[in-house]
RNA sequence: GGGCAGGUGGCCUAGUCUGGAUAUGGCGGCAGCCUCCUAAGCUGCAGGCCGGGGGUUCGAAUCCCCUCCUGCUCGCCA
């Protein structure tokens, strides 16, 4: 679909307030609009006041002097140095509600721009299951990737598998040294629960025995040489722990469309070419000890050591060199790359893109950052199992909204119970976990990740299925979109925050700022449920038909934000 | 020590990029609301020196400088 009605609107806004700008002899002033509350549009003149040599005041007068009510501007009127402009009523509402019915579960979206966009997500170590301290980056991930869908793109979500390195080659040495029942395997019957256990005790035995910790260097020094039963042997069982972690990930809505492993870059030669583009750079350099650097100070790095080496002294690559040759892979099949990483990566990112640089490579990933979640107690670690897994988390909260549901539809039966369960349990994880700031510090407290009330997962679901109940209490009505028939404080309130989803969409994709969505799903929520307790719908006679369109379209786009959300919308609950 | 990020009522949080009109919501607390469409709801009340200090500006949560607290980071690890 094209531009929304609310976009078209703020477009003309902007564009009367130029012309009646240049009217005045300003041609380049820098004009941005704002929402307030009592208007639908504002724009302030005081950045104008300036260029201008005129106080804001009369500035905002003499704007709306010249602007009189045309497409879809009702008037403009200026206070307090701003333009405050209101818009066609009538237009807006028709328009809005006429272009859900029509587009249903792609309203708001924008039309297909032809660019591919790589969403790198998740990309954990395949050495233990998937634990809190990460759960932000599938979700993180996998949310902007569907508003980054919504947003027209071709986008592809995609998992780096490090199968190179130490840790698998432990877990490697664990699972196939440690004889099965000799320690004790979680209880929980998944591979990646099962094998954290051989991880754990393998770790263990290489600090302790010289034996072992001998095995493991033979082990990785064959790895490393190139051995195709060794690599092969490790790949095995990358994947079976791979396996577990696609489960979890399925259990919160999380499927990705790729997965790449980065042993492939050595087998294809690729980390090889990485490495001999980089020593012809004039960035490179040599220690006396055989290893290869660059030397990033002219690029922005800081700090006693700006070197960023790309190979061992034996020659072999390292994980950012392998990195480099993936992320030119990446580009040979996408216009643009997103990397979602945790904040313990943010030296790691900038190295890459001045490594990328130094290659000739016309782009750079583009990285967002996310800050571990911690326990109360402190950071998470596996190998000290100071941990919650997040099959615990859906788990724990699956069982919740189980008891929550069992409470009040005692009515149902037990097969709907569990599927509302679950829908409801996954949401409210994927809604606290997304509705802050990704880079904000977080401390995971059960009540908080288990929150079905107010600013909530459930809240939103919730709505969505008293919009569903009485669209089927009502049992049948005719669409009616006439604006006249909405003229109720709550119900224009409802329609022009249904306007703004487009908006709410492209900032939450295009500007990565993926927590405006549960805000905007919020506050749509909360009007819908503040309509609802005012305003009454199937026995409100001449307007039951134009009302019950309002909840047929308020329940359309609450199902889109839920979806783009990844989270079920349920029809009952 | 250097770099990067966060600090907003008891707790969590939006707003910071692009300075502007009364700082957004939620949790918890208190007081109300189901003979009406699901009370996972609605209404009202209390609660704030926007970490601290300087500066720029007609105007600062927002920009600049200093400072304190928290996290991350500065590997021939991944």
């Amino acid at each position: 679909m094209n531009m929304s009605v609310r976009e078209e609107f703020e477009a003309q806004a902007v564009a009367a307030v130029r012309k009646a700008l240049s009217s005045i002899g300003v041609t380049d002033a820098d004009i941005h609009a704002e929402i307030p509350d009592n208007y639908d549009l504002a724009i302030p003149c005081f950045a104008v006041s300036k260029k201008a040599g005129m106080p804001p005041k009369e500035i905002a007068e003499k704007i709306c002097s010249e602007i009189s009510p045309s497409g879809l501007i009702a008037s403009a009127s200026p206070l307090n140095g701003y333009v405050n402009f209101t818009v066609k009523w009538d237009d807006l509402a028709k328009e809005t509600l006429e272009s859900i019915i029509e587009n249903g579960s792609e309203y708001g979206s924008a039309p297909k721009s032809g660019i591919r966009v790589n969403v790198e997500h998740t990309s954990t170590n395949p050495t233990g299951p998937i634990h809190v301290g990460r759960a932000r980056n599938p979700i993180i991930g996998d949310t902007l990737a569907r508003c980054l869908r919504r947003c027209g793109h071709e986008v592809a979500t995609e998992y780096y598998v490090n199968d190179v390195g130490k840790q698998v080659v432990i877990l490697t040495w664990g699972v196939e040294n440690i004889p099965r029942g000799s320690v004790a395997e979680e209880d929980r019957d998944k591979t990646d629960h099962r094998l954290v256990a051989y991880y754990r005790a393998a770790n263990a035995r290489m600090e302790a025995e010289s034996e072992v910790s001998e095995q493991i260097s033979e082990m990785l020094r064959r790895f490393e040489a190139g051995d195709a039963d060794v690599i092969q042997r490790v790949r095995k069982t990358a994947e079976a722990m791979l396996d577990g972690l696609k489960t979890t990930l399925a259990g919160i809505n999380v499927a990705l469309d790729k997965y790449t492993w980065e042993s492939d870059f050595i087998a294809d030669g690729s980390a090889a070419k990485v490495v001999s583009d980089l020593k012809s750079s004039k960035y490179a350099g040599r220690t006396e000890d055989g290893s290869w650097y660059l030397d990033l100070k002219d690029f922005g790095i800081q700090g006693k050591n700006t070197k960023f080496t790309f190979t061992r002294s034996d020659g072999t690559t390292l994980y950012t060199t392998r990195d480099l040759a993936y992320h030119i892979d990446k580009f040979t099949r996408s216009d643009r790359a997103i990397d979602v990483l945790g904040e313990d990566q943010k030296l790691g990112s900038k190295q890459l893109c001045s490594a990328l640089e130094i290659l000739g490579c016309g782009r750079m990933p583009e990285a967002m950052f996310y800050s571990f979640v911690s326990l109360p107690e402190g950071k998470m670690s596996t190998r000290k199992g100071v941990v919650v897994y997040l099959d615990d988390l859906i788990d724990e909260a699956v069982d919740r909204a189980k008891g929550e549901v069992l409470a009040r539809r005692p009515d149902l039966p037990a097969e709907k119970v569990e599927e509302i369960a679950k829908a409801v349990g996954v949401g409210a994880v994927r809604y606290n976990i997304i509705r802050v700031q990704p880079e904000k510090q977080l401390v995971f407290k059960w009540n908080e990740a288990l929150n079905f009330d107010g600013n909530s997962g459930p809240y939103l679901q919730y709505v969505h299925a008293r919009a569903c109940s009485m669209l089927k209490k009502a049992d049948g009505y005719t669409q009616d979109a006439d604006p006249s028939k909405l003229t109720d404080e709550y119900e224009v309130r409802l329609i022009k925050i249904l306007s703004k989803f487009g908006n709410v969409l492209r900032s939450a994709g295009e500007l990565r700022r993926v927590h405006m969505l549960p805000a905007y799903g919020h506050e749509l929520a909360s009007a819908f449920n503040q309509f609802y307790a005012a305003v009454p719908v199937i026995s409100s006679g001449a307007n039951r038909n134009a009302r019950l369109t309002l909840v047929e379209c308020s329940k359309t786009v609450l199902a889109n934000v839920l979806d783009s959300l990844g989270i079920e919308a349920p029809e009952e609950m």
